[in-house]
Formats: structure tokens, sequence, C-alpha cells
DNA sequence: TGCCCGATTAACT
DNA sequence: GTTAATCGGGCAA
């Protein structure tokens, strides 16, 4: 049986979440699947929400790490993320993309497509396919309806350049399953192996 | 207040 | 390849 992740799993750097939730089952009333490709932010680099202190958006990543930090992207989707490290270093691991597993009729109707790459490959589908809006931001990730559970190790992690940035973007912060079909899109051939 | 831009996606040409 | 949809943040005035 996989572990269950709580709070403790969360209060670390980023750097070492972000790699360890590669192959990590993520469930949000009972609709999802593997996680195949996150993000790293943290407060630090200009390409993160926090970089220029809290506001009203970005205030759940101020606060404790284990927590759901939601988003609108470009004034239609909807973005998840996870918030990392000791409280206050306001870092997230964005989740990009999902290889669906559980609960597909619904993710079906919710994306209004059968196509299994459509369904979660991005930041944007993968929310509307759990049914995931700014009503969940500041939830927890350690009770319902989150359920996350631990990688089982099988996954072979592999690191790049963040995408749909035009800051930091030098930093290999995105890290996905080698050769996945379900990444929103694929790693280039100098994407370096990843813990 | 007004203007520009963004951790995106789908539907165009 | 380009573009529209659409809204919060940052910054200038």
């Amino acid at each position: 049986m996989r572990k269950r992740l709580g709070r403790a799993f969360f209060n670390r750097s980023v750097h070492d979440v972000a790699p360890e939730l590669i192959g990590a089952v993520l469930l949000f009333n009972g609709v999802g699947g593997r996680l195949v490709e996150v993000e790293a932010y943290h407060q630090s680099e200009p390409a993160a929400h926090s970089f220029r202190g809290p506001t009203r958006r970005n205030s759940v990543m101020f606060g404790p790490p284990g927590y759901a930090y939601v988003y609108r992207s470009y004034g239609i989707h909807w973005c998840l993320n996870f918030v990392c490290e000791p409280e206050g270093s306001a870092g997230a691991v964005l989740i990009r993309a999902i290889e669906p597993t559980t609960g597909l009729a619904a993710m079906r109707r919710r994306r209004g497509t059968a196509e299994m790459r459509l369904l979660c490959s991005g930041p944007g589908r993968l929310c509307e396919a759990l049914g995931i809006t700014g009503s969940h931001n500041g939830l927890s990730l350690a009770a319902p309806p989150f359920q996350i559970f631990a990688a089982d190790g099988g996954a072979e992690v592999v690191a790049g350049p963040r995408i749909g940035i035009t800051k930091a973007v030098d930093l290999p912060w995105r890290y996905g399953e080698k050769g996945s079909r379900f990444l929103s899109k694929p790693f280039g051939a100098k994407a370096t192996l990843s813990a």
C-alpha cells in the first residue's frame, strides 16, 4: 500500500519535494492519477508569484506547507500548486500533468473529450478534469477532498527548464517522468537525469 | 485610474 | 505559424 503524504513531506525544500512527486498519486474527490510533470517555484526567483511579497492572491504560499494554492491563469484557467518549504519561505510546486487512472468518466465529462492525452496534460486541463477551482484555494492536502500517495519508486525522473515563463528561464526546475505520453510537452534531449 | 503582461488553451490560417 | 478569451498584479501617472 502506498504511503499517504502529509505535512511532513511538504515541509522541505521544493527542490527535494518536486522530483519526489513524480510517480505519486493525486486524487481529488476520488478522481485523478499519477503525477508525471511538476515545476518548482521559490520566493527567491522572479518567476515565482511570491517573489514580490504577499498579496491576496498568493497569501496561501506564505502560510504553512501542505496546502493547495490555486490561482487563475490568463483570466481563464485554474492552476494547482502544493505549498512547500517551512512556513514563510513561500515555495510551491506547480502540478502540470497527470496520467489519468481513476474516475475517467468524470474527467471525460468535465473536459468534453474522451482523448486520454487531452484530459490532464497541462495545468489548466488537469484542474478542469479534476474539478478544481479557486474555491479550493487554501485547502489542506492531507485531508479530503485531497488524497496524495507517495511514488512507488518506479518512475525515472528527468529535469529541464520550466514552461511558459519569461523570467529565470534557465533554472532547470521542471521535473517529469521520462518518456511519459502524458507530459504537457516532451523534455528535450539535453534534459538531465534527477533523483 | 489606465495600461501592459502573464506558471494557458483551443481554434484558427 | 497566429490569435482570442479574460482577470489579477505591478507600475506609471
